[in-house]
RNA sequence: GCUGGAGUCGUCUAGUGGCUAUGACAGCAGACUGUAAAUCUGCCGGGGUUCCCCCAUCGUAGGUUCGAGUCCUACCUCCAGCA
């Protein structure tokens, strides 16, 4: 059994591919992933949250996904919980435990190992060193890419099988839930419904994602251990960081 | 060609003689340790010594007025109707 001293992380904004190279990466490692998520969570949420499918997890073991019903309280300690005893599981089967996903306050809370014993307001200022037990990759894109990037997902999303899935969430649940209001559902419902036509539907969504991805870069400048990539240099990156261990 | 309506920030928009031209969207930056795809903040015509100061600005050019985005004249552009 092959001991591994440090724990992949790879973040980035939402569309960067994180996922997919997570899967491969992966693939070639023996790894399973975690996924630090705060959508991937709810039942139900698949294609409005870019979920990724069976065929697209390939085979690899994921947790984090479908854990709760949309409405459910899940908090991030109770992420942290799940993800500490997840990595435990994964190493003590002998595969390479590796955390993906775009929730910066669920990594951080995993990686600078947020106490949650109390309520007490803390801020970024007070909290400790990063664990070592990390190494946090970053999936670096250009304004205009990324841009370009979610303008093509949300173009792909727009299907009948996200026209149903709304309307099975609608059904379900109603309106209530922060799950529903914070996702692009919101939208596909009013163009559904007449209340928007498609191109302003699939612009007010393509917004939503853009500023999703802006506040994330905002949150993940203020860790300056994670070591940025573009895309195609993120795998081999990672599997070399790995081999040198 | 005639008649009527309209031109305000990147886009839409408030404004009908009075102090500093609204608001929204988009854009930029930031905060954030218990539902975080949440929630919240600043900037957003140009420049500077940036809690303040200077300059510019409501299609263009004039005019009336102490004072004009607002009223008047001409012109330009767009839209609608009539020819």
């Amino acid at each position: 059994m092959r001991k591994f001293r440090k724990i992949p992380v790879i973040i980035g904004p939402t569309g960067s591919g994180k996922t997919s190279v997570a899967v491969e990466i992966a693939k070639e490692v023996g790894g399973e992933i975690i996924s630090a998520d705060s959508r991937a969570i709810y039942k139900g949420m698949n294609i409005g949250t870019a979920k990724p499918s069976a065929v697209e997890q390939g085979g690899v073991p994921h947790f984090g996904l479908d854990l709760v019903e949309p409405g459910e309280r899940f908090t991030v300690a109770d992420w942290k919980d799940y993800a500490e005893q997840k990595i435990k599981e994964i190493e003590a089967r002998g595969y390479l435990p590796m955390v993906v996903g775009g929730t910066g306050l669920y990594v951080d809370s995993l990686i600078y190992n947020y106490q949650f014993n109390e309520i007490v307001q803390k801020s970024y200022s007070d909290r400790t060193e990063m664990s070592s037990d990390f190494v946090v990759f970053g999936i670096k894109w250009g304004t205009n890419e990324l841009r370009e990037r979610l303008w093509q997902r949300i173009e792909q999303m727009f299907c009948s099988e996200l026209y149903d899935e709304t309307c099975k969430l609608v059904k379900r649940y109603g309106w209530g839930s922060q799950a529903m209001k914070s996702n692009i559902y919101e939208y596909v419902w009013k163009y559904l419904n007449g209340e928007m036509d498609l191109k302003e539907a699939k612009e007010k969504a393509f917004y939503r994602d853009y500023h999703l991805a802006k506040r994330q870069m905002t949150w993940f400048k203020r860790n300056d251990k994670i070591i940025w990539l573009p895309l195609d240099q993120i795998k081999p990156a990672v599997i070399k960081y790995i081999q040198d261990e």
